[in-house]
Order: structure tokens, then sequence, then C-alpha cells
DNA sequence: CAGGTATATTGATCCAAATCAAGAAAGCTG
DNA sequence: CAGCTTTCTTGATTTGGATCAATATACCTG
């Protein structure tokens, strides 16, 4: 049987290529970049991508699924760092040390575009818009990383949940989907530890939201029926102390 | 009067370069980062480097003096991002959007080196130790962001500071300076506010390790009297849940 | 599909750190 | 150096969210 995800789109043919890495090159360029990434078969749910700890030989691009990246602690527990959907870019923290400070473990079946981290500082060499790009992912990782201080320096459990929820409804938008509805892929423990709550404060909030109508919670399916209201709650994080 | 802090020295002369952006070069190439580079007057304490929401020309390397990047919210307050000691570069997280996304305030008289980002690219593309470096520096500033990410996000008062002086006193070891005794140039303000705690939690903090003997503190000054057991403190915020 | 396990919800209680409040020490500035 | 302001410390009180506890619901898997 044929297995859609396992199928090689060159970049250049690929939906995702305006939000992952080959954004903003030439048709050209992005065959270059296609010939040096491999495609690994289809990763199912509970595998791990990569394990902190193990040597660096590339980065991973998502294809489809969702990748859940946290740092495991000596005693079996493990704090969350990001949930990485289709286009974004896993293991750029492992650069400096060659090695991965984190672990990757597969929320949703996924397929990835592995890109060998030599080879692509070699072309990002020769091709400036690459190196450009590549330099503001980054520095866009940098950026959210940022936010992500505020949110855990200051917000309240009811800020931190809304931003949560409204930062994946931007991000299903931009990939095509609803922003209304969606399903979530990962557990109210992992949501819990990514956003520095108790799994109970998480219940919690999402029952709270629910009674106050700003969204239909069913399980992991979530509707948002005012937005609107969702983003003043979450953007309550913006008056720090 | 000669002011030290403003003479012209060549990186290849400077004493942080083994820290800074010419880690790794050779002499020669150090002389071509050092020709786009400039150097501007030294700036007094209290003094903003650049403001978030400036475009974005420049990176900055600090020189001497310490820098507070911070993210000013509407009401006037501020949710502070980092310290930054001489050989560290600011501005990193602008590169994306081309604008800063925070505001770099001067907390000791500093001097800084001036990068402007396009030549530095140009030369990145030229020099690929340089590139290589340069990825190093964003994959590195995105670590420390995430050991930030699970101190605020698990971590107590307690692990929280224990943390932040462990911190301080290895990057002052780093420059030459003691580890053991040290004066902070930021103030309890902003030590909280880093950390997600209340001034007067920052305070207690200080008061409750003097008071079991790990650290003695005269205002700003600190001299860490057993660092074994500060790192225990530390440590135990690797413990997350 | 029965029985077991993992995940999620809800309620009761507790506690770490925030907030409120007041004073002490240091740093300016005229 | 007196008076003012800012920064810091310490104490009293409050509170948001953690923890503990008890189901409930979904999901495996044989």
């Amino acid at each position: 049987m044929l297995d859609i995800t396992s199928i090689k789109i060159a970049c250049s043919q690929c939906s995702l290529n305006r939000l992952c890495l080959p954004m903003g090159l030439e048709v050209e360029e992005m065959d270059r970049l296609d010939a040096i990434l491999k495609r690994p078969r289809p990763l199912k749910r509970g595998e791990n991508l990569f394990q902190a700890g193990e040597r660096v030989h590339s980065l991973y691009a998502v294809r489809s699924g969702t990748i859940k990246t946290y740092t495991p602690c000596e005693d079996g527990s493990e704090q969350v760092i990001g949930f990485h959907l289709p286009g974004e870019v896993v293991g750029l923290d492992a650069i400096e040390r060659e090695q991965h400070l984190c672990s990757a473990k597969v929320l949703e079946t996924a397929s990835v575009c592995e890109l060998p981290f030599e080879r692509l500082q070699e072309l990002a060499g020769e091709i400036p818009s690459l190196q450009k790009h590549f330099f503001r992912l980054l520095s866009q990782e940098l950026a959210k990383d940022e936010t992500m201080l505020l949110l855990l320096g200051k917000a309240t459990a009811e800020e931190r949940l809304a931003t949560f929820l409204v930062n994946i409804s931007r991000r299903f938008k931009a990939r095509g989907f609803s922003d209304r509805e969606f399903n979530l892929s990962m557990s109210r423990h992992d949501i819990g530890n990514y956003l520095g709550l108790a799994v109970e404060t998480v219940s919690r909030m999402f029952s709270r939201f629910q009674d106050e109508g700003v969204i239909s919670v069913h399980r992991k399916n979530i509707v948002i029926n005012d937005p609107e209201r969702l983003g003043r709650m979450a953007h309550r994080s913006a008056h720090c102390s």
C-alpha cells in the first residue's frame, strides 16, 4: 500500500516551502537544498526523532505531524520546550555543542526532512539568501523564546493557557487549517509542563474557558467561539510588572 | 584625560577575542572583521544602546560594562530578558524582523563594538569559520533561553536565585575576575523581574542565603562562601516535575 | 468487549510567593 | 550635610496555583 507521507516531494513542490527553510529561495536554489536533504521513513506516535546527548548530524524540518521537544531530567521527568508543526525546524539549539540538548518525540505520526548540518552550512556559504534565511530562522526562534520567558515570568494561569491557544490557532491558520476548530495533539500533562502549570490547573482553565463560553472543549478537540475575547485574555500578559 | 574605554583596540589585540565574535578566527580574518566594526563613544549608566521598535542596523558586542535587555510594556513596566557582560553579543533577536524587540540599557558605564549586520553577513559568506561561529552563537543563545525556560517553569525562588548567582559567578570567572566575590551591577528589582520573582522575595532569599552562611551580602557586593553548596541549591532545579 | 491502564476532570486542602505595609540604609543634589 | 528620593530589608497577610484525593472517561490489548 502506498503511504502518502513517504512520497518524495521536492522542496519546490512542497506546500510548506513558504514557511520552511527554502523560504525566499529561487527554484534553482531550492533544488540544490533538495539535493542535500534526506527523507527518512515516517515516525509513529511515541517514537523519538533524537535523544538529548546524541551527537548532532542534522537538523530536521517537520513535514507532517507534530513533534514535542523536551529536556529529560535525571529523575525521569521532563521539561517540555516546544511543540513543532509542519514547516518548523527542530534541533537548532544543538548547533553550538554539536550534541542535542533536548529530545524530540513524535506526538502525531510525523514525517520529516533531514538536513545534514555540515552540508547545509556549506550551501549557506554559497547561497546568500539561504544564509540570510537561516540567520532569520535562528533569530525568530530567539524571539519566540523571549515571548515564552515573559509568559512564564509574569503571566497568570489564565493568560498562559489563552496565549497558548491563540498561538496554536495562528499556527494552524498559517498552515491552511481552521483557526477556529482543531485537535490538540499533546496531552494536558504536556501543556501544563510546557506552560509551567500543574495538569489540574490546565484542566480547570479549560473548564473555566468553556463555562465562560470562550471555547468549547471536547477532550482534545477545541472550538474557539470567541477569538476576540480569547485574544484579550492572552494579551493581558503584555501588562508585565 | 585619557579614557581607557575609548581606546581603539583591534580585535586581534582585544582580551575578549576568545569569548567574543572573533572566536576561532585567524588573525588575518580578525582584521577583516575589525575593518567593518565601529566603536561608538562609551555609554553612561542609564543610557539606552537601542530601543524596542527601532530599525536594526547593527549587532553590538559588549566590550566593557554591563547591559540589560528588556521588553518594555504598554503600562511603562518591563520584562528583563538578560544581563550582558563583556564579550557577549546583544541584538540577535532583532535579525528576523529587522527591528529591535527589546531595549538595551546600560547598567554600568559600557563600551561596545557596533557590527553592521549586512556587512557582517557578507563577511560570514566569505569566511566559513565566521559563519560557523555565528551559527554557534545564535544556537548558544537558544540553549541559554531554554535553560531559562526550565528555571521559570519549574524552579522555586531559592533555586532561581542560586542558579542566577552561580551563572554570574561563572561568567565573571570566564572573564578573568573572581568567581568568589563580585559586585552585582543590577538592582534587586531587575533581578526579581528577570527571575520572575517579587523584589521582596529576592531580598528575603539573599538574607536567607546569608543566614545559612552560603554567601555574604553587602548591598551589591556578594561573596560566595560555599560555592559547593550554592551549586547544589541551584542544581535542584534540574529535578523538574 | 472485558478488564486494565492512561488521561482528564473536579473538589478539598495547603503552601510558596505575592502583595501590603512600614521602616532602614544608601545615594543624590542643591 | 540636610533633606529628599530611591533602593533595600523585614514583617504581616493574602492568594493563586500546587498538591492531595477521588472519580470519570477514553484507550488499549488480549
